[in-house]
Parts: C-alpha cells; structure tokens; sequence
DNA sequence: TCCATAATTTGATAGATATGGAATTATAAA
DNA sequence: TTTATAATTCCATATCTATCAAATTATGGA
C-alpha cells in the first residue's frame, strides 16, 4: 500500500463516529447494516452519518449495496487488512520492539 | 485503549509527512535522529517539522530528549504498540478474516 | 399515479489543520 | 561576553473538515 493511500485511510479513521461505525460494521459481519440504522444507533444526523459513510468507503475501509431503498454497509476486510499490513509492514519492518506479540504467519501484498 | 485516544493516534498519521517522519524513525532505532536531521531529509522547513512533530508526540507516537543543542526524537514503541492493538482488538475482535494472518502471542493492556 | 420511506446531495457556517517567514529561546563554542 | 547553531513559538493565511437543515433522488407500496 501507497503510503499516501494509507494517509487517508488514517485520515478515515480519525474521526470518532466513523471509527465508531467501522467497529460496529466489523461486528456486524458481512451482512452488514443500514444507513439509517448506523446513523440511529451511534444518534448522528443521517445527512452527518451520509458524509461519514462516504468517507470511509472512499478510504477502502468499508463497502455498500442497496437492497430495495436501504443502502446496506459493511466492513471490507481486504481494505481493512491492506490498512494493518501497512501499519505493521512499514512500523514493524522485522523491529522485534513491535512485531514481538504478533507473528505474521504469510506476508500479504 | 480508549476509541477518542485512538482517533488522535490515527489524526496524527493522516499526513504524510508525520508518516514518512514515524517510519524514519522506526527505521532510525532507540538513537533516533535530530530534529534538524529530519526536516531536512525529508526535506520540510523547520518550523513546520517542528509542527509535526509535536503532533506525533502529543499522539504518543514518539518521543523526544535534549543532547546538547538538539532535540532527539525516537519512536515510541509502546505508543506504536498500543495502537496496533487497539486496531486488532477492536476491528478484529476475533474475526478470521481480520486476524487470519496474525496470532497474537499475548494480549497488550 | 401518488404517497411514504430511505438515503444522498446541496449549501451555508463554524472550527480545525497545515504552512512557513519572522521572532524568540536554548545551548555551546570562540 | 559575543557569536553561531538548533529548535521552537508566534502569527497570518490558506485550505480542509464537520455539521445539519433543506432540497433532491431513488425505490416500493397503495
């Protein structure tokens, strides 16, 4: 990963709602969630919790569908695990200081 | 480590110079390098270097120490460590298809 | 078609962040 | 001392970000 790229991913990540809503998305499985329910269940304006969905799916750190008028969100893995590959690949670099809880079992790309 | 502290971990890196800065430094070691050093081998003036780095230590992401007339800064493992583990415990929690490639050897507090 | 529901976009505003020249502070050497 | 070096703080400015009411778009049901 870019390390540009992974910038805005920080940057998607660093705002407290929209952690909040990558926390509850990754919890709620691939199945996923509403907007509407997203926004009632963390108490933000739908217009509000709109923007913050962009922001985060523009990051790679979460993805949606429409299913009849709901537009369903949910976690997106890969995008999530590029993020904690970059984190660890170029902060860990083989450092035991940071690698040491953590054993990598198969470097991904 | 609590999710307002993790957003200002997260805010702190969402700039790339703060990120070239903190991988520098990973890379540099416990001597870390002088404030100086840094600005120019990245090649951002001093005032806004000095910026930046505050940032990161405010974050927790890395330190600083006086030698003399310069002021060393140095990653901070554990600040770095920290934020890892929020990272996998609260957006892995135990998911297979987060924590597949890593075990973790022993939980941080 | 017409209405209700779900979500997004628009647009205005307040606040936060990044930038770097100039001035200031801190330390060491002449 | 005085001078030079290293770094930070001050300050003005430009830009980006967050917020949410109002308007708009999209879909499904009556």
């Amino acid at each position: 990963m870019e390390l540009n790229t992974a910038c805005e991913c920080f940057s998607a990540l660093s705002q407290a709602s929209r952690l909040e809503v990558l926390k509850r998305l990754v919890q709620a499985g691939p199945r996923g969630e509403a907007a509407g329910g997203i926004a009632e269940g963390l108490g933000v304006p739908a217009p509000t919790m709109s923007f913050h969905l962009k922001e985060l799916e523009r990051a790679g750190m979460i993805a949606s569908r429409r299913e009849g008028r709901r537009v369903i969100y949910a976690a997106d893995y890969g995008g999530i695990r590029n993020l904690v590959d970059f984190l660890l690949a170029d902060c860990c670099a083989g450092d035991r200081r940071l690698c040491g809880p953590y054993i990598i079992k198969e470097q991904a790309s």
